[in-house]
DNA sequence: CATGAAGGTTAGGGTAAACTAACTTTAGTT
DNA sequence: AACTAAAGTTAGTTTACCCTAACCTTCATG
């Protein structure tokens, strides 16, 4: 029923990892700009991010992903990008098929992933 | 961020509409018992669903949907069929197939669910 | 050097949606 | 009639995750 229940957690890092692309280095405040969360909220998610080993921070206060949390920042981009791509190539308006992709992420397993995937690999689209 | 506010409502509007297919009348309890919910969440669930309107609940306790609650629960159902009908064709097992497709539901836009539904309708998969 | 802005934290609040526990109501069985 | 079981309700709890408000550092600048 519900979605996944790391779906704020797996935001949070892939705007890290998105940020990192952009950015010189990522701070809690520019995570806070770009998904307009307030920085307490950001403060809170870094704590927890922190405790599971999924970022570290710097005494100046730099977020970097660890390996874990690279790897799942990864994985969850790949799906951003995979179906917001999808989405643009049959016609959808951009920034729909962002937001689409955005919560379809999160909500999607491995395996219908992948054979998803798979699927517009081989066939194409369009 | 977030999933669509309503995928709880969405949720229990789409399993009275299947309940209602394989039973004579659809009661609280079955809702319960089909969802592994206690009985009390869905009793607040209806008295919130009856406040929007969605759904009738008659002296016996027999839970019929409004107009308004059948066309939400039609539209979600239609995308539960088409989401795990594709990712069946596609290999994914029906169990996680019909799992993610009880996500995904409700948190594609109109837009994004019409351009899929053409494409396989045009396509087809496979 | 004081001041003020930027960045971060903490405490406390609110909402959604599940839960448990305890209660009421209804109906069937003895 | 009395008891029991099934169904529903109500009250209070929990968890996740956002919020506001208030506070603390640090650092550049007038």
């Amino acid at each position: 029923m519900r979605p996944f229940v790391n779906e704020s957690a797996e935001n949070y890092l892939e705007t890290i990892l998105v940020l990192s692309k952009r950015l010189p280095v990522v701070r809690s405040v520019d995570i806070a700009n770009e998904l307009n969360f307030k920085k307490s909220s950001v403060s809170i998610a870094m704590r927890n991010l922190r405790e599971k080993n999924q970022i570290t921070v710097t005494d100046s206060g730099f977020i970097y992903l660890t390996d874990e949390g690279k790897e799942i920042a990864e994985m969850i981009y790949e799906r951003h990008t995979f179906f917001t791509d999808v989405l643009v190539k049959l016609g959808v308006d951009e920034q729909v098929a962002s937001e689409d992709a955005c919560r379809i992420e999160h909500c999607i397993s491995k395996e219908s992933f992948t054979a998803l995937k798979n699927y517009v690999d081989k066939i194409g689209i369009k």
